[in-house]
RNA sequence: GCCUUGAUAGCUCAGUCGGUAGAGCAGGGGACUGAAAAUCCCCGUGUCGGUGGUUCGAUUCCGCCUCAAGGCA
């Protein structure tokens, strides 16, 4: 008998802090947080970091554990919440996967197993100057040449991908396709019963435009400025990529209003939703629960884990 | 009160020498296997302000009405 993991996803500002945290009260459970930007350091007005009075006594993990500069992959995630959940199961308590990353939360449901492949940086940027010379259609033929499966599934112009796969090729002499079919064959550790938190579309972009006001409240500001300060403006860090702060610039260059800065924070909040929600649908296994019928979320939930 | 200009997609506006229309933004859908809050792909029917008239045919031309902006009193 497999030892079960309750994983919560959702979009971000669906409430997903606040009711994985009632259910690991009801559940004994401990929270892992599956979200790649609550990850870091003192960046915490900016990602809704829960606060310790949030977190009302239930230990979290995977939260504020790198520091803004150091680069963290899905791979350190998986890792990292293996051994949380196992930590977790040897103390008799359930362990609860929290999080709007859908990468992370897909790492770990499909359990991918990502191979001893270490990515290499420098071949990254090596790669990415001659897709700057020669074109992205130069890197695609390269590509398709080697690994004509993962050519049809990428697009022509999604850099990222064509530049991992052939990252894969070129130093394991292996193609991604092949070790993507391997790790779909691996038999799985754990059951997870993936819970997918919703609610009305018009609803959520309210509560988001909403959280961004708080936000900005609470000492965005502030926080953003110190952040930025520490990231040195750097946008190779995966870290910059993070919505909240790097909007935030042209403020400081004096070339826009805080006003216009909320917006745009507020209207990429609203995109990255939408992505998120495309994402969780199609999560093997995943039920959906509408967080608008207010309690008994919780009750269902807990439900749907003891079937 | 008079004159001028405008009224077209959720918003800003193009356009149709008369044959029912298209950009940007917003928005929607999708992909995703070591950067993922990233990256990438696809999607434009709307009483062309209302109402009469001319016309085979009007969003387009003409009259009147409504509203808005500007000007003159």
């Amino acid at each position: 008998m497999k030892s079960k993991v309750l994983v919560i996803a959702g979009p971000t500002a669906v409430g997903k802090t606040k009711i994985a945290i009632e259910t690991a009260k009801r559940l004994n459970g401990e929270i892992i947080s599956a979200d790649s930007m609550q990850i870091y350091k003192k960046m915490d007005i900016g990602t809704a970091k829960p606060t310790v009075e949030e977190m009302d006594g239930i230990p979290h993990h995977l939260l504020s554990v790198v520091e803004i500069g150091e680069k963290f992959s899905v791979v350190d995630f998986q890792k990292a919440a293996y051994t949380c959940i196992e930590d977790i199961l040897s103390r008799g308590k359930v362990p609860i996967v929290c999080g709007g990353t859908g990468l992370y939360i897909n790492s770990l449901v499909e359990e991918i197993d990502y191979g001893e492949v270490t990515s290499s940086e420098k071949l990254r940027e090596e790669l990415e100057k001659v897709a700057k010379e020669k074109g992205n259609a130069y890197l695609y033929e390269e590509l398709k040449k080697v690994d004509k499966e993962s050519a049809e599934r990428i697009k022509l112009n999604d850099m990222k991908r064509i530049i991992r796969a052939l990252e894969v090729y070129r130093v394991t002499g292996k193609t991604i396709t092949e070790f993507q079919r391997r790790s779909k064959e691996k038999e799985k550790k754990y059951d997870y019963i993936v819970v997918g938190l919703q609610m009305e579309r018009e609803k959520l972009y309210e509560r988001i435009n909403l959280r961004v006001e708080e936000m900005m409240k609470c000492g965005l500001l502030e926080e953003a400025k110190a952040v930025m300060e520490e990231m040195n403006a750097n946008e190779k860090l995966t870290s910059f990529q993070a919505i909240g702060y790097k909007e935030f610039m042209p403020f400081f260059e004096g070339v826009c209003s805080l006003e216009e800065v909320a917006e745009q924070i507020k209207q990429e909040s609203r995109r990255y939703a939408k992505r998120q929600i495309t994402w969780f649908k199609r999560t093997p296994g995943l039920r959906w629960f509408d967080v608008s019928d207010g309690v008994s979320v919780i009750d269902k939930i807990l439900e749907f884990y003891t079937e």
